[in-house]
DNA sequence: TAACAGATTAGACCAGTCGTCTAGGGTATG
DNA sequence: CATACCCTAGACGACTGGTCTAATCTGTTA
C-alpha cells in the first residue's frame, strides 16, 4: 500500500512538473495533454486518474509551482543573515541567473499564466491573485524592513514600492524574452538598486 | 474597380479589427477563425482568399495594432504643446482610462502576444521586438527631451529609464487585469510622477 | 489459493479546429 | 454580350484534444 501511494505520487508529480515545463514555454491553452503524456511515457489514461480535467491539472500545476515558488523566496527574502536590500539583490540576481541558464526562455509560470488566463478564467484569475497577494506581501515585509533600518529611501510608501518592483521586473522578463538578452533585466536593477531604492 | 477595392479592404479590415479583439482577451493560439467568421458574418471561403493562413492573419493582425498604437503615441508623446512630462501622464490617464472603460480586460496585444509567443514563434517573436523597439525610443526620446528641459531628474539614463517605464506599465497592467482593479496602475503612476520622474 | 477492491491502463470515441478545394455568383470592362 | 477577375459558399479531409468506459493489474484478506 506505501508502494502503491508513493508510485502514485510519483507519477502524478511526474505529470505535473513535466506540465509545469510544457506550460512555461507555451502557456495553457497551447499545451496538451498528449504531449504531455508523450515526454513522460504515462499513458494517456492515466491521466484522468489522476486529474480531473486539463483546468484541474492547470490548477494543480499551479499549486506546485507556487510551493516551489515559495520555497526560493524564503532561501532570498526569508534570509536574516542578509539585510533586506541584499536579500532583494539576491532575488534578483538568482532569477536573472535561471532566466539566462534557460537561453532567456520561460520566465514565471504565475505571470505568464495571469496574463494569459486572467480574462479567460474566474477560478484561474482568483488562485493566481492569491499567489501574487502573497508575493506582494512577502516583498512589502522586507522592503519595509529596509527601510526602518534606513537601507531603503523612507519618501515611498512600502506597498507602493512593492508593487512597482514586482511590476518592473514581471514587464523586464517579458521584455527580455521577446528580445531574447538579459539587458532589459539589468537596466532595470541598476535603476531599482542605484537609484530608486538608495535613500 | 475602386467600389471592389473598397470592399475588399472593407473586409479584410473587419477581419483584422474583430480579431484584434478577440485576442486581445484570448491571446494568439486560443482564438479559433471560426470564431472571428461568426462574429463578422465573412464565410469562412473568404478568409483564406485574404489570408494565407493563420500565422499571416496573426501577423497582420499584429501590423495592423502597431499602426493604430502608433497614432495613439503621435497624440500623446508627440503633442508638442504639451511638456514631456505632462505628455508621459497623458499617455498614462488615456491607457487607463481606456482600461477602466474595458472592466480591466484586455490590456496591450502587443504586450499580451509577447508574453505568449516570443518562445513559440520566431516570426512573431521579431515583428514584436521591433514594435516594442520602437515604443522604446519614442519614450526615450520623450523622457531625453523632460531631462534636457530640467523637468525629468538628470540622474538616471534616458534608455534605462524608459525601459523601466515601459517594464514597470506592462508589468502592472498584467496585475490590474489579474486583480480587476487599476490601483495597481495608480500604485506605479504615483511613484513614478511623484518621486521617481521628478528631480 | 481464490475472491475481492482499488489503482492503473488502454484505447475507442466525439467534438472541434485548421487549412484546402472546387464550384459558383458578381461586377466591371472590351 | 462575352470575358476576365474578384470574391463567396461551404463541403471536405486530416488531425488534435479531451473524455469516458471497459479491461487489467496489484495487493490484501479470507
Amino acid at each position: 500500500m506505501t508502494s502503491q501511494l508513493a508510485t502514485k505520487e510519483s507519477t502524478k508529480t511526474l505529470l505535473l512538473e513535466s506540465g509545469i515545463e510544457i506550460m512555461l514555454e507555451k502557456g495553457y491553452n497551447n499545451t496538451g495533454i498528449m504531449e504531455v503524456l508523450k515526454r513522460t511515457g504515462v499513458p494517456k489514461g492515466s491521466f484522468y486518474h489522476y486529474f480531473e480535467s486539463k483546468e484541474d491539472f492547470g490548477l494543480k500545476i499551479i499549486d506546485h509551482f507556487a510551493e516551489g515558488h515559495k520555497e526560493k523566496l524564503d532561501k532570498t527574502l526569508g534570509d536574516r543573515s542578509l539585510s533586506p536590500l541584499s536579500r532583494l539583490k539576491g532575488f534578483c540576481r538568482l532569477a536573472v541567473s535561471n532566466f539566462q541558464s534557460l537561453n532567456c526562455r520561460k520566465g514565471c509560470l504565475i505571470g505568464n499564466l495571469s496574463q494569459e488566463m486572467s480574462d479567460q478564467s474566474e477560478v484561474f484569475r482568483k488562485r493566481l491573485l492569491e499567489i501574487q497577494g502573497e508575493s506582494h506581501r512577502r516583498f512589502a515585509d522586507c522592503i519595509r524592513e529596509g527601510q526602518q533600518r534606513g537601507e531603503i529611501s523612507k519618501k515611498y510608501n512600502g506597498d507602493d514600492l512593492a508593487e512597482l518592483f514586482l511590476s518592473v521586473w514581471s514587464g523586464a522578463f517579458v521584455r527580455a524574452k521577446t528580445a531574447k538578452t538579459i539587458e532589459p533585466l539589468h537596466a532595470v536593477e541598476r535603476l531599482l538598486f542605484e537609484h530608486i531604492l538608495v535613500p
